[in-house]
DNA sequence: CACAAAACTAAACACTGTTCAATTAAAAAT
DNA sequence: ATTTTTAATTGAACAGTGTTTAGTTTTGTG
């Protein structure tokens, strides 16, 4: 068959995405199939090489929707939260890893996707995931009293750093950190104390 | 072709070892193939199954030579360092991110391969994933004065994770902290926030 | 209505990992 | 010294991949 009327463009996109997605979902990065997920979608592979150019851009789109839903699970969290810094860095931090560990196959493939330098993001996808750091960005500023932006946005890369160190190893079961009932809470505590240690929360 | 004599067992699960962690050094855990392994050494991919059990099997193996590598490359930089105690964990640090940088691909395989919980880590592989971590453990305990020893460990596995963070997500070039020119100064200042938070390097 | 452009498929290619019967070489037994 | 047994190794098969390309079908346009 040829073109089909029963999807727009946009619609197509958005439905392999959609499938794409439900099966790395399901299977995670290693066991993820191009083919598998056109034939949900009720397409064939070449679809996929003809709506996102390859391979490696069909995979930056489902990563960036894990994103999406990463940012939006984040502010929902912090929608909830109460106006106190202190309270809301927790709540940022306990909704990080709930989201990566109720998506956890979702949440992995975003790293386990390595993406070679050659090929350029989209503007559209490079905004989603660095809406992320947005979000963080805003929080901890606020917290931080004195200090240049500059080393204010450092400090937050470093932070984002911390506590994906502790979620990534939580869910990859690497070490014998496994036996750490609470990594969230260690991920918490450090960022806490990092934070501390740069007079955040100084009270007046 | 039947049994051969030009290798022991030993030898050749050695050398298979070899070859493997030289493809995967060079071509990364999404490259890496059993089958051209095998072809390296000589041999045909059944014999990877024959002596390994499975690729799993093999990838651990793999993974376990990067780990004692690892190690020594942390205990050379021991070696080499003064016996102040901050002057060792910047060191550890330092040589922690060196060895990745200089083992990228090997390095990344280490937490790209996910392992099913249902398979089991031989004993002596397993070994060489802990002995990093004791290693650590050893420098650190020096210098935290008070609080048990399951406290002490629970903060080393949560300051490997910090470090370990910075170090993923520099070398998978997530997140603009490309844009970051010094992660692991970065993760070293978080290292020393944490610990003086923990009355470490307290002067007597 | 004819045509050109776009969407989509089907099939091919060169690879994977995994399994297993068949072969070969060495060790053990006669 | 021969035969038998045992274990190592291969080769071929199977079902999948990702990727490319020629071809077919559908649609909008001249």
């Amino acid at each position: 068959m040829g073109r089909r009327s029963d999807h727009t463009a946009n619609e197509l996109r958005d439905l392999l995405i959609s499938c794409g997605h439900e099966l790395m979902a399901e299977r995670g990065f290693a066991k993820f199939s191009a083919r598998e997920a056109a034939r949900r979608a009720g397409y064939t592979v070449g679809t996929i090489y003809n709506v996102f150019g390859g391979l490696d851009g069909y995979l930056i789109a489902i990563n960036s929707r894990t994103f999406v839903l990463w940012s939006r699970w984040l502010e929902d969290a912090l929608t909830k939260a109460s106006t106190d810094p202190a309270a809301r860095i927790e709540a940022l931090v306990r909704a990080y890893f709930e989201f990566a560990e109720t998506n956890r196959n979702a949440w992995m493939a975003i790293y386990d996707h390595r993406i070679d330098r050659s090929i350029e993001i989209p503007r559209e996808d490079a905004a989603a995931r660095e809406a992320l750091t947005g979000i963080v960005d805003r929080e901890v500023s606020v917290t931080l009293g004195t200090g240049s932006p500059e080393e204010s946005q450092r400090l937050v890369r470093s932070l984002i750093a911390t506590v994906h160190g502790h979620c990534a190893l939580w869910l990859t079961g690497s070490y014998a950190l496994m036996q750490e009932e609470d990594p969230a809470g260690q991920a918490l505590a450090r960022v806490q104390e990092i934070m501390r240690s740069h007079n955040a929360f100084a009270t007046a």
